[in-house]
RNA sequence: GGCGUCGUGGCCAAGUGGUAAGGCAAGGGUCUGCAAAACCCUCACCACGGGUUCGAAUCCCGUCGACGCCUCCA
């Protein structure tokens, strides 16, 4: 039984379906006007190995995440560019979508976006309306109306008299009520904007998700996920839409991923403290970042610096030590001691699986992976054959899967393959008459090359990185 | 000011009533011509102060501190 934290209720609770088998997911996405960061990498990967181990444990996952493409900020930095709003939110999704696919992120099942979602969004408000949950002021925007929802504030745990709202938003005086928030903003001249009973305008920043969530998905859903930053208002504000629309509950489990700090600060476009997901990837590869992510809980922040990133890499290359084939004089072990080795794999798939449905308790679930690399490694040491590894490496392959981790081995150019190969005999060679000296100086000469150089028993090996 | 999360070894981090997983780093060792990799060994009483309990990192109260949200934000 898989246990999760719900947001909801603040408490772990079993993971119970709408319907056999499937897992119906929304996750926000992201509002695309610049280069994605590595925090969007972070929810990106914290909900791609959710996705990734509820598939695992045998659901059927419609993963939708969205794309706000009309948005102030979009509308701001087009003016700026002198481009078309829509193009520019298009080149933007079209690269975050190349961040993800670098980061070894599936896709996910469909990504509707808020531009051609605009005749449901429309039909949407109108329900509304209709229900008396939101009325069109005289500016031309339509407000949602907080104080008719009884239950408004139930995620974020906040009642509306608690909020001081106006100490920091301007209350607009169209507003019934302070807390009020736009599903429908009138346009401004010269804006992007859509005609609707309203006149021309454009959504309000929470509609969107709520009508492309029943567009995709229907009036009810599993799991609802995003950062803890959406928290409120956004996901407090779709809940109060999609159930006053619906009169039924609209998500049964929130999740929310925990925010990556950089400096002790959260990183966030606006505070300015940001590493893009392409400059990451220029000087580390897709698994550190998904390693960081794995090493802690999803929901807790995230430390990203130098030294986390240090220590991720050289765990993966632990991971991948176990990977490594067996050593070509390998005697073989005792039937008992492979059997042993197997064992393990079972019992190490074992507690990651039931780490895993504790509400994907990543760093206990690799505790467990490192169980089994270090049974792996003993076993090589020992003597154990190919055949007698496979099983073990086989299942560590499948366990790091399910995190979406790749472990590729580094390459070098063709080219310079041979020439490696030939240095390597030539190191041999001297190793052969004891030149010591000249031996490392041919190391040394490989090293700079980025090859690695292991001697053993049974000869050298090398490998790139 | 309100709401929420949290404070575990040098760093990251699991554990939420029975006497502290794991990874990185560090030190020692096996192996090696020397290395590297791997393997073995060593390394914490859990922010502070009270309380409950036979027993608390784990429950309660208080203090201090950090972070997030209350405004766009993954």
């Amino acid at each position: 039984m898989i246990r999760l934290y719900n947001t909801l209720t603040r408490k772990k609770e079993d993971f119970q379906t709408l319907e056999p088998n499937v897992v119906k997911m929304y996750v926000c996405g992201v509002t695309v006007y610049n280069d994605a960061h590595v925090g969007h990498a972070m929810s990106a990967i914290v909900f791609d190995i959710i996705r990734r181990y509820l598939e695992y444990r045998g659901y059927t996952v419609r993963h939708v995440m969205n794309y706000t493409d009309v948005d102030d900020k979009i509308i701001n930095r087009a003016n700026q560019l002198g481009e078309d709003p829509l193009k520019l939110s298009q080149r933007y999704i079209e690269d975050y979508a190349n961040d993800l696919k670098n980061l070894n992120v599936l896709p996910a099942t469909s990504n509707p976006q808020v531009s051609k979602t605009m005749p449901l969004i429309i039909e949407f408000i109108q329900g509304l309306i209709q229900k008396e949950a939101a009325y069109a002021a005289s500016n031309g925007d339509v407000y949602f109306s907080v104080a008719e929802d009884k239950d408004y504030g139930k995620l974020s745990g906040r009642k509306l008299d608690d909020m001081q709202a106006g100490a920091r938003i301007e209350v607009g005086e169209a507003k019934n009520h302070p807390m009020d928030f736009a599903l429908w903003k009138a346009a401004k001249p010269g804006e992007i904007s859509w005609d609707s009973p309203w006149g021309k305008g454009r959504p309000g920043w929470h509609i969107e998700c709520s009508a492309m969530n029943l567009a995709e998905l229907g009036e009810q859903i599993d799991i609802h996920g995003g950062g803890n930053d959406l928290i409120f208002p956004h996901h407090e504000n779709e809940i109060a839409q999609t159930e006053s629309y619906t009169g039924k509950q609209f998500s049964r489990y929130w999740i929310h991923n925990g925010m990556l700090q950089l400096g002790g600060e959260k990183m966030s476009k606006s505070l300015g403290n940001i590493v893009s997901i392409k400059d990451f990837l220029k000087t580390r590869d897709a698994d550190v970042m998904r390693m960081l992510v794995l090493m802690g809980s999803y929901r807790a922040p995230l430390i990203f610096n130098d030294e986390t990133q240090d220590a991720a890499e050289k765990s993966l290359e632990r991971i991948k030590s176990a990977l490594r084939p067996a050593s070509p004089s390998s005697s073989g072990l005792s039937a008992g001691s492979a059997a042993e080795l197997t064992a393990q794999a079972e019992a190490t798939r074992k507690s990651f699986v039931e780490a895993m449905d504790d509400d994907f308790n990543s760093p206990l679930a690799l505790a467990s992976l490192y169980e089994l690399v270090k049974a792996i490694n003993t076993a090589r040491d020992n003597g154990a054959t190919d055949s007698q590894l496979e099983p073990a490496q086989k299942m560590l392959r499948e366990l790091t899967g399910v995190f979406g981790l790749q472990l590729k081995e580094k390459t070098g150019s063709s080219e310079n393959e041979a020439k490696v190969i030939a240095l390597i005999a030539e190191r041999n060679e001297a190793r052969k008459q004891k030149q010591w000296a000249r031996s490392d100086e041919l190391r040394d000469q490989l090293k700079a090359m980025g090859v690695s150089i292991e001697d053993s028993k049974d000869g050298t090996t090398w490998r790139w990185g």
